[in-house]
DNA sequence: AAGATTTGTTGAGGTCATTGAACAAGGAGA
DNA sequence: TCTCCTTGTTCAATGACCTCAACAAATCTT
């Protein structure tokens, strides 16, 4: 089925993604504990993340060298202005997600947050910001999601299409991923 | 800002996915070989993922470890029947995905394929089912889908909400998601 | 059959991220 | 001052990846 994920073309990119997902719990871990203590250790890091104090030791040097993190002049952890806006940056893919799955996709709340949590800092900054859109057409205005929410009810493990090859999600797949994903 | 992204809670489950990001790539070449070749070897596997045939011998003794790989009479690479299932899944997550950002949000190509080969493997089956659900009442049915596509271009960039603390996406962020996304 | 190429495995070595243990500095209290 | 605890760093190991190079075995070619 689809080439698009399969060939060798960009399937390499998850590995270059510019921040892992342990260096953004890292950055998050220090706004979020500059903000309830208003200052930042090493070794809060390495309790709040559950990790050795060495694992954090570690990480926050590369951090540094990255130019995200810094100390403020008694030696607590400091985002730079940059590491402040990845850290943002992942914080609203965050919530944008879980919003999205919990509140639009009606998805169990543990099962969104984990998944969010998930792909949180692998999610573009222009898809982000049309999810975003799309959530608030959704959320804020009840003429417009209503039905969306009714139809998506009626749509729950049936297909109304004559063909696969006419529909525009199952084209090209061979298979109706509604039919599929009723199985699973 | 949200705490549920940043204790220790649940962000080591990333490393925890059953399946890795390299994994997940391994399985559907293998997949796309015998549907394109009629047979998988080990070297074709390297080949198309572009990586030493070193690489691919040592992934793939773990994915037969694992049960996920076997080798027919011929020696040639299979899939077993868990393996197979765990494949389309992936496949399927690709698809949903790539197809949600494309033609639902409208993110540029190169992106949507990119954001979802990065997410494809991470999305749990509940988001994945009901995210086609929302997709099927999307692209199926143009009554539905019009409106939001034009309210979606409407938001662009500017949020109609009064505060940050009424908005049901950005409440307990302290700052409107859709104004900070604007200046990304 | 003999030589050349292809295929698959293995070993040494690198990166990233983790652990646990050892250790150096600094601060707090008797 | 002299311990004792906290803090932060470093070191050896592990595990999941990767590379490159060496090698054995199988499969062409001539």
């Amino acid at each position: 089925m689809n080439k698009e994920g399969n060939d060798a073309s960009h399937w390499r990119e998850f590995e270059q993604n510019p921040l892992s997902h342990s260096m953004a719990h890292y950055l998050m871990a220090i706004d979020s504990l500059r903000g309830d203590l208003g200052y930042a250790r090493s070794t809060d890091v390495a309790e709040m993340l559950e990790v050795s104090r060495g694992a954090a030791s570690m990480a926050l040097t590369q951090l540094k060298k990255r130019g995200w993190v810094a100390e403020d002049p008694n030696r607590f952890l400091l985002l730079t202005e940059e590491g402040h806006r990845i850290t943002r940056l992942v914080e609203h893919n965050f919530v944008i997600l879980s919003k999205f799955f919990e509140n639009v996709l009606g998805v169990d709340s543990e099962t969104a947050l984990g998944d969010a949590c998930k792909m949180e800092h692998l999610m573009s900054i222009e898809t982000g910001q049309r999810l975003l859109w799309l959530m608030q057409c959704l959320l804020s205005d009840n003429k417009l999601a209503a039905p969306v929410r009714e139809r998506m009810a009626e749509c729950f493990g049936s297909c109304s299409m004559k063909s696969v090859d006419t529909c525009p999600i199952c084209k090209g797949t061979g298979e109706c991923l509604i039919a599929a994903s009723a199985k699973k």
